[in-house]
DNA sequence: ACAACAATGGTGACGACGTCAACAATGATG
DNA sequence: CATCATTGTTGACGTCGTCACCATTGTTGT
């Protein structure tokens, strides 16, 4: 007797958010339909429109969990005991190795949506991920281990360095060996200048 | 007499990709369709098929001409007379420039592709491109300007800062407005560090 | 206990899309 | 000027996102 499946599914909402992972890890943002994921998941093609009224609000959903495991991973690098420089490194770290594990997602999280309602969720999602960083660096400067200015342009260099390393792995221009060494003489870099002194 | 049109269009393949960065640019890549466009050019739905033998076709032709037109901008704004910091400046400032201009083909030139013969076009556009910068810090190493270690450690900080910044201006995370001003204390802040001297 | 209702899933349809095969017109080559 | 490659057209197929409408289930108030 095939234990045909109860009517509800129970929570269909979380496993298609699951297949939709999975399927992004493993054939791309392109090759996903909400009509696949349906199948996947043993549900009826229209199933999905009462949990995402559309695909791109899966997508969103998809994008906002991406953000929320990206600052649970930098929160848990994160240590306050540390001195700048390998504080620092350990948060590039974190964040380089979420891109090289999550290369697809990245991409999604990045793109630009104009969801007006979303993108207010979203923006908290990218305002607690920078957060890690942003302290870091105020810390930094209130113990007096970096430059006095503008934390705002301090922030701007540093997220910029890093968002461009992790741009450059979700790309497949930096391969996954060749990044997570390079991110010590990154931040050495970074800190202490190109120009001689 | 509606003066129809001659039954071969003379130059389909570049009024596709004219019609096609012109959606591109108001419309986004995800509203693009091989269909429209060739509505819009006044052919046959399946006409583009004869030049792009995908929709992926098109796309890739599209970031490789974004290649070409951004390694034109970085060229145009090199001045080797210039010493480093606003030679440096003068590059970032084009780079950010085509960045504001054209986030979303931008975002194209970045989506990575498997295509395995387009990649190596793409490889040789993307290398054409980074080439500016090589030369710029390859110049300033020559000269002493910068510390000397592994350029290609240096092209990475150089390279992902600016990339990064262009991430943020693609993905509307940064306002052109913010974004031009900050380039002068973004290649400060890369040539002298962080840390206090 | 049970009726009313909300929430969730199924069915079938629609139009748009990418792609292909078969055909037609045009231009180039000998 | 015949032959052939190039380029465009037509029609079809399967897939997709989305919608309206219906079916089933869980919940809530009495």
């Amino acid at each position: 007797m095939p234990e045909s499946r109860p009517y509800h599914h129970g929570d269909l909402r979380s496993a298609l958010l699951a297949a939709a992972e999975r399927t992004l890890r493993e054939k791309g943002v392109g090759s996903l339909s909400l009509r696949e994921l349906a199948r996947e998941v043993g549900v009826s093609h229209a199933a999905p429109g009462r949990h995402f009224k559309d695909k791109q609000a899966l997508l969103n959903a998809l994008a906002l969990a991406g953000y929320e495991r990206l600052a649970q991973a930098l929160d848990a690098a994160e240590d306050p005991a540390l001195p700048l420089e390998p504080r620092l490194t350990a948060l590039a770290r974190a964040y380089l190795t979420f891109a090289i594990d999550n290369a697809e997602l990245l991409e999604l999280m990045y793109a630009r949506k104009h969801d007006p309602d979303a993108s207010e969720q979203m923006a908290a999602a990218v305002e607690r991920t920078v957060g890690s960083l942003e302290r870091v660096l105020a810390d930094a400067q209130k113990r007096g281990e970096i430059i006095e200015g503008d934390p705002e342009e301090l922030n701007l260099v540093t997220g910029a360095a890093l968002h461009g390393m992790a741009g450059f792995i979700a790309a497949g221009w930096l391969t996954p060996d060749a990044a997570l060494p390079g991110v010590e003489g990154l931040v050495h870099h970074l800190l202490h200048g190109l120009k001689p002194r």
